[in-house]
DNA sequence: AAATAAAGCTACTGATTAGTAGCGAAAGAT
DNA sequence: ATCTTTCGCTACTAATCAGTAGCTTTATTT
């Protein structure tokens, strides 16, 4: 047992460093962007040298992989957690709001907009993809049961909005209204629900 | 007049590969991006060496914001075509469609949203810097004269409008649509518009 | 044709950064 | 106490890329 217990509190601290590591990745990600973020900056922000990070992710991209896909379940969580008699719509509306606030607090875009070398490379991450399409099916069945009740618009297809919904969560007007007007955080998520579902017109 | 034709001849032909470089540029930012363009890339393209690059100009830099403001004339020369009747919603509507077909042909997006490392740099540009500004009064001015007349949503602050209106030029939705749908360009831009101005609800 | 200017190129420099080799310190096992 | 394993670090390598030096070739002038 006391083998046990070491080796179980090892696991932890290393689990724990691991999420420190991915936290510091996510905000150097969303501060730089993929390819000006440097393997040093995420290590110095931690205080650990690039050895240790390699010690516990072999490359770039491999750290780069399993922070969006700690993104990627932290959506899917979100998802889960919505109950189940909640309207299509409202259940889109729940988590577009989860990730702009994500986004409002440092976090990631949701979608790798940024760069075509980005989004392959992520295809590459074969845990990525799945957890992608996992999220992806669910959603894309959201668009068609709100398409159906009349809560989106029928006449649109379901790629124009699934793919528009996506772009919503990293929408730059999120950005620029944070940095340039003086509204809060709540205001600047309402605002964008509003803009996403109903337009600029009204 | 032979010296002068000849001056004159020399500089057209200057003219012409700068337009040139611009076009390529052009291309390789929109496929790259700005942090993996690289000088050779730009240079290869077009079949000179990077010295005589360096000769139209002098740092990656002045390439780039030379590249976004004549994108920007481009955008102005858009807006002051238009009739000067046309209905404030319209013109941002029909400039609007100008830039999603630019960027369906390979142009790039409007705005720089990519990274914040690009927007400092192009701060940096005062070029660029007066030729944004002069648009952005202008954009402002239409869509507050929509605001007023009920075209475009008069409860929502002008803000709001105004980057998300931005965040159109740019919505990575167009790239999906493009890559993985069959739809023409036509149909494209048509159900960007409407779920710009309408929303993805109706 | 000779002299001069200009245009373009090859081959470099210096800086940055992903990834690694191998050393030193600390802790656990015997 | 000594041996061994693990952990983390400093200091490197190799590759990439912005920017330049200086040569070569072509065109222009007289």
């Amino acid at each position: 047992m006391s083998i046990f217990g070491k080796l179980s509190f090892k696991d932890q601290a290393f689990k724990l460093r691991e999420d420190a590591i991915l936290d510091a990745t996510t905000g150097v990600l969303a501060s730089k962007g993929f390819d000006l973020m440097t393997m040093d900056d995420v290590a110095n922000l931690i205080g650990i040298s690039k050895p240790s990070l390699y010690k516990h992710f072999k490359s770039k991209e491999d750290l780069v992989g399993a922070t969006m896909i700690r993104l990627l379940e932290g959506a899917n969580d979100q998802l889960s957690a919505l109950p189940s008699d909640m309207a299509a719509r409202d259940k889109l509306a729940s988590l577009l709001e989860w990730a702009l606030r994500v986004r409002l607090d440092g976090g990631l875009p949701f979608l790798p907009s940024t760069s075509n070398a980005v989004r392959e490379m992520l295809t590459r991450n074969l845990g990525y993809v799945a957890k992608v399409l996992k999220l992806n099916n669910q959603i894309e069945k959201l668009v068609l049961q709100a398409q159906k009740c009349g809560d989106l618009n029928p006449d649109l297809p379901t790629d124009v909005i699934l793919y528009s919904y996506y772009a919503r969560t990293c929408d730059p007007a999120v950005d620029y209204l944070q940095k340039f007007s003086k509204m809060d955080k709540d205001t600047i998520v309402k605002h964008m629900l509003q803009v996403c579902f109903e337009g600029l017109c009204k």
